[in-house]
DNA sequence: AGTGAAGTGGAAGGGGTATTCCGTTTCCGT
DNA sequence: ACGGAAACGGAATACCCCTTCCACTTCACT
């Protein structure tokens, strides 16, 4: 990989800084910031990383991988309606504690390639899940598993790492989308947006400024 | 209120102004470009509105009227539950269509005092709604008044202005929502977070750069 | 230990926004 | 129509952030 063991001892402090530093106000916090943290200078970090996206994929690629295993596990589950559960739980648990990481999943990244293999894989994995838990008859028909990123994005809004009482409201939107989703006699939903567009809209370029 | 006519006549331009590009790009849009579209000197927008919070008081003051309106109709709505029903899709397509109110409604602006009323008056109607609708046997028992913001919050992070996928997804959203509220045989939901902390969560000073 | 290349940190440059200041213009009462 | 006060626009100032550059330091190989 790199040359010099402590070029490679740098770049590790400053994607562990990067961790702490988005984990608690975001990705997009001042790259000085990081440097500040890892205790390197800007140059450092801009020449290991120098779009800020890269230094995002490899930052939270492990917690990415985190999700999928979660998404596995979930699908695994004897019990797929209690897997399902178990999933949207640990997502807005993830979201309420990470607040780069809840903007991670919530957008698209199409220039981390690793990162969104890991998102895909999570995908393929809740799929399972949800065919599973269909046929299990508890979970609604007309569920899509393109209804992960609508229910990402709701429950994004909500938590916020320091707050407990958004933790408590996220746990509580859960409960309501948990709800919302069992099977039942209930009133059809109304279309779902093509999945193609869907991700498009997600995508990083097009997201402006936080907010 | 202000002297001069023409004083009178920029300090409307810059309202209206406010309105097209909040509308489009948020609150947090410069200044300057809301003089631009104004055609009036970034000096008399500061005049008028030295802190950018006054001019989104100013600016959103009709729309939170209205949306006060629209939860005053839907108490009166002779099935509550229509009703109901109603107020959330309403709620979706205005934060779908407006940007930066999309951002007021989910965020408290303390020093607002007149969109603070109005925000509350709406309040008050949207708890006779929930009573109402309750006693209609509609609505789940546990269902909470003040878990408005928190839908307000789930939604918010869905939609946007132009993204017509988004939109598809936002009233998808809002009937999972609708779904989780009616009564019937469920779960009890978890405990609500205290409306107090809840509110104050969600106030100005404590929203970080947006994003 | 010596040497050259790799790596480093901080300063300088460039772009953008909020805020202040001031010479000029516009209004309005007389 | 005129004069003073109010209001105006834009330039100047002050930050903040990203990016580039370069003189200096540190490493690793011999």
């Amino acid at each position: 990989m790199a040359r010099r063991a402590d070029a490679e001892r740098n770049r590790a402090l400053v994607v562990r800084a990067a961790e702490e530093v988005f984990g608690e106000a975001g990705i997009d916090v001042p790259m000085s910031e990081v440097a500040r943290r890892a205790g390197v200078g800007i140059a450092t970090v801009m020449r290991n990383f120098p779009a800020r996206e890269e230094l995002i994929e490899e930052t939270f690629l492990a917690a990415m991988r985190d999700y999928a295993t979660a998404a596995a596990a979930a699908a695994a589950d004897p019990d797929p309606w209690q897997g399902f559960r178990g999933f949207l739980g640990y997502l807005v648990r993830v979201q309420g504690g990470n607040r780069g990481f809840n903007q991670v999943l919530t957008t698209m990244f199409p220039g981390a390639e690793r990162l969104e293999a890991e998102r895909q894989a999570a995908l393929r994995d809740f799929i399972r899940l949800v065919g599973r838990a269909k046929a299990a008859g508890k979970l609604r028909a007309d569920f899509s598993p393109h209804d992960l990123p609508l229910f990402l994005l709701a429950t994004s809004g909500v938590v916020r790492p320091g707050s407990e009482a958004l933790a408590v409201a996220g746990r509580r939107l859960v409960a309501y989308l948990l709800r919302a989703c069992e099977a039942g006699d209930t009133e059809p939903l109304p279309p779902a947006p093509g999945a193609r567009e869907l991700y498009r809209a997600l995508e990083n370029s097009s997201r402006g400024r936080p907010a």
